[in-house]
DNA sequence: ATATTTACCTACTATGTCAATAGGTATAAA
DNA sequence: TTTATACCTATTGACATAGTAGGTAAATAT
């Protein structure tokens, strides 16, 4: 399940791409539009600062702003940036913890391919996709 | 991302799909198999008996059964008895409690696509096809 | 009858995550 | 120097997860 964190980073991101004018963009604003509480947003977005996502700069006039173009972004860095890795079950997440059942596990070929099929379908899906009605 | 309550739940199935021949299977005899806490697969097959998926009777010589030919099971329905709807936002939960922005949304249909992806495969995937090997 | 094996039931708990809120400091422009 | 902004640390209430503990009921074998 997705959670709000991952929602709202994604929501951002949208609004910057939307209100693209060469200005900073204050988190003021997008929270307003969005209808988001403006101190969850702040959360957010210093995942998205650190993570080299999108550009602040303090002071009067300041705000956010993308650091690359809209379509250069997947959905899928987005999400794993802000929520941790997309894997669907545990036996997927560390490459030293794995199971010692992995290798009679008959459900695991299973959570592989989803995990697959969940991977492709974010990373292969661009932000400007979203925009784009 | 699944939890152990589901995974476990579609280990319980694919042992009793496996080790049918007539008699009922103990959950001790599982939970040694598998490698899980029988104390814990009390809660989970409970879950299996009181959604008909899985029929048990008590005493000596007593034990689970599955109630259907192992063909006859998708891994969807497993997974959403025991974990709840597999919605992966929680926007898609409810029919009623639809988000007032949900018109507005950018990112709804995306999460709608991603619903049914996730759907057709879990209710696609028979429970046969995790004991073939 | 009685012992044994099994399912079935209720309650509890430690840990962690989620979704925020609160209150402050630093920075830059007017 | 005022104002608007980003940026930082800490805290909280509610809930979910992943179990554990200890019992009762039912059915079979002896």
């Amino acid at each position: 399940m997705i959670s709000t964190k991952g929602r709202y980073a994604l929501r951002i991101m949208t609004d910057l791409a939307e209100h693209t004018d060469g200005n900073y963009i204050p988190l003021k604003d997008i929270a307003q539009r969005q209808g988001i509480s403006k101190k969850y947003l702040e959360i957010i977005v210093r995942d998205l600062v650190s993570g080299g996502l999108v550009f602040g700069i303090s002071g009067k006039g300041g705000g956010y702003r993308l650091c690359r173009k809209p379509e250069e972004y997947s959905v899928g860095e987005i999400l794993e940036l802000t929520e941790g890795p997309l894997a669907s079950v545990a036996c997927l997440l560390g490459d030293k913890n794995t199971c010692p059942r992995a290798a009679d596990c008959q459900t695991l070929p299973m959570w592989s391919e989803f995990d697959k099929m969940v991977h492709d379908f974010f990373f292969g899906k661009k932000l400007t996709e979203l925009i784009a009605k």
